[in-house]
DNA sequence: AGCACGCCGACT
DNA sequence: GTCGGCGTGCTC
């Protein structure tokens, strides 16, 4: 009658489920859902039933030690259901992917009381939409009208920001709706957050918001997803278990069937590409846009002033602009004042002792710091590979042009910001910025904004440079009151004009044929097998091991498998890195494969391997 | 992951 | 002799 054995997983990079005696005591209580202590591998952990049945394949079980959870079953099967997918597809475990879906507090073995959940109402003919809508009040008018319509419904929404700074620019948008907001931010607070996950889970009419990992928050009577910046690469969990916010929206969406709304200026080239197929919505800004007037200077015809970094055009049109009191900003990628320093006298470069970069010298600190890791450190006054004393700094970043260009600009405020910079620096005439001022997009408006070296941008060996270039400018664009000013040396390139116009139909259809052509994603997927530790020895052997027994297994198959190849950045934090790389149509068997390849290959010891797929 | 078991080198 | 390095295998 009631259930003797349990099916239980771990969070723990460990297949499972692992079988567990039920003992009478639990026996009636014991659900599919429920957290559980057990002891496994002389360790009591917490456990996740996932099965429940009388019989095992093993001869001796050791028991559930008890249920953590009294009242309904903490994980729904929409959680069982979804984790199990992620688990496939990102390639972690399906513990570690169910275990996210708890509180972080209850991924230990804490017992917790949860209150009867009220059934969840699911919508019948679900929708998608992209939203792209440069004007913000005109996009958050649009926004409040949809939550609201659902609200007054007493159904749920789910809005998910990217980072911390879109988080609380959309709650102050959202102020109209104050008690209904259910807000997930960071510092996690232990116990408020076990409220809010209480709340959302067993009361409907709410709007819960939050950052990455709010996607996992079960909410009653989800109906409508928001996904604001979609584009955003934040929403890329970096650390295990990997996984995109936006694969985990569209499982769920389509798992309960609520509403999504993706929002962004310049929305992902997948997500185009699934709403065109599946003929989703896409609403395009209504309003005649704000005229921008594009400066476009071919650098080809122009010897540059000033660091080699402003044409004579840009010159004319920032004195222009000083003279009438305006503010200008100049986008320039490369942090600090210089970003090589090296011996003139035997060629020693200054590297980082962590990763295989040189340091890059920040004015500001008066030291040499890594781009990457924590590192920092004193100029030296002597080489240390030589003993001379003659290091020299060049290369300029947004400090050293700072500096420079005061020379020029003598009367002018000028000042810059980096991702360390703490508000926008409204008290300057001219910002030198680098990507990171892109967070001030809906924020702030300067009447000059100049992109110094688009080209830079653009010749990334990366399938997706050219959209992280329109996402750029349009963010760019959308800071610029009037006019824009891009030096390149490919003025004809469509990805500026369609910025410019706010011409997304073009830029989609042109990147997509170029996509097609180059078999790259949405058309075909790759698959990077990550394989990072201390000893690179280990791991080039490791990766070799592995590119093996890849070309073994699908021999003849469709699937180009790229030979292993240290990353661009071949050492971070002292950890080397090696990437293999796998190009497929399905992605979804191959990963299957590589699973079973990674279980039954050898394990060498300080190897972490991990999988991504684009 | 985290832990025990077990096989080799090197050192009081 | 035995201490401890880490490669290997297992967790119901």
């Amino acid at each position: 009658m009631y259930p003797k054995v349990a099916k239980v997983i771990v969070a723990l990079p460990v297949e499972g489920p692992f079988d567990y005696s039920v003992t009478e005591r639990l026996q009636k209580n014991i659900a599919i859902g429920q957290r559980v202590k057990v002891m496994f591998n002389r360790k009591i952990i917490m456990g996740m039933v996932v099965g429940l049945g009388d019989k095992s394949d093993f001869p001796k079980l050791n028991p559930v030690l008890d249920i953590l959870d009294r009242g309904m079953p903490i994980l729904d099967a929409d959680a069982l259901i979804l984790s199990k997918k992620m688990a496939d597809f990102f390639g972690c475990s399906w513990g570690e992917a169910l275990a996210i879906h708890l509180p972080r507090p209850l991924r230990k073995t804490s017992f917790f009381e949860l209150p009867h959940a009220l059934p969840v109402l699911n919508i019948a003919s679900p929708s998608n939409t992209i939203l792209c809508e440069p004007d913000t009040v005109t996009r958050w008018d649009y926004l409040r009208l949809k939550i609201k319509s659902v609200i007054d419904d007493r159904k749920s929404v789910l809005i998910l920001a990217p980072d911390a700074f879109v988080l609380k620019a959309a709650v102050k948008e959202l102020k109209t709706f104050k008690d209904k907001l259910i807000i997930f931010k960071k510092p996690v607070a232990v116990k408020k957050d076990l409220a809010s996950w209480v709340k959302a889970t067993t009361t409907s009419g709410n709007i819960v918001i939050g950052t990455r990992s709010a996607v996992f928050t079960p909410i009653n009577a989800l109906s409508l997803i928001i996904m604001l910046d979609e584009e955003n690469e934040a929403y890329k969990e970096e650390q295990p278990p990997h996984y995109h916010a936006r694969s985990v929206v569209l499982w769920r969406s389509e798992l309960i069937k609520c509403d999504t709304l993706f929002v962004g200026l310049s929305p992902s080239v997948d997500l185009w590409y699934l709403a065109h197929k599946n003929n989703w919505n896409i609403e395009l800004s209504k309003l005649t846009p704000r005229p921008v007037n594009l400066q476009l200077v071919d650098q080809s015809n122009y010897k540059r002033l000033y660091e080699n970094m402003i044409s004579f055009p840009l010159q004319s049109e920032m004195q222009k602009v000083l003279k009438a009191g305006g503010k200008i900003l100049l986008f320039m990628n490369r942090r600090g004042f210089a970003t090589v320093t090296k011996c003139n006298h035997c060629g020693f470069t200054l590297k980082c002792p962590r990763c295989s970069v040189n340091l890059t010298y920040m004015y500001s600190k008066k030291k040499l710091v890594c781009r990457f890791c924590e590192h920092k450190e004193d100029v030296p006054k002597i080489c240390s590979s030589c003993g001379s004393d003659y290091l020299r700094s060049t290369g300029a970043g947004v400090e050293k042009f700072q500096s420079s260009l005061a020379l020029f600009f003598s009367t002018a405020r000028i000042g810059y910001y980096d991702k360390e910079s703490e508000g926008y620096p409204n008290e300057y005439d001219i910002v030198v910025a680098t990507q990171a001022v892109l967070r001030w997009k809906d924020e702030v408006r300067v009447d000059l904004c100049a992109i110094l070296d688009i080209d830079a941008e653009m010749n990334r060996f990366d399938h997706a440079s050219s959209h992280k270039v329109f996402s750029l400018l349009m963010g760019l664009r959308q800071m610029t009151a009037n006019t824009l000013c891009v030096q390149t040396h490919m003025p004809g390139n469509y990805v500026i004009d369609c910025a410019v116009k706010l011409d997304w139909g073009t830029f989609y259809q042109q990147e997509l044929l170029q996509r097609k052509e180059m078999n790259f994603p949405p058309y075909k997927h790759f698959i990077s097998i990550g394989l990072r530790g201390l000893d690179e020895d280990a791991i080039l052997k490791q990766s070799v091991e592995l590119y093996n027994a890849f070309q073994k297994i699908w021999e003849g198959q469709a699937i180009e498998i790229f030979e292993p190849q240290p990353e661009m950045i071949a050492k971070l934090r002292d950890q080397y890195r090696y990437t293999i790389m796998l190009r497929t149509e399905d992605p979804a068997p191959i990963l299957k494969d590589i699973k079973s390849v990674l279980k039954a290959g050898k394990h060498r010891r300080g190897i972490v391997v991990t999988l991504e797929v684009v």
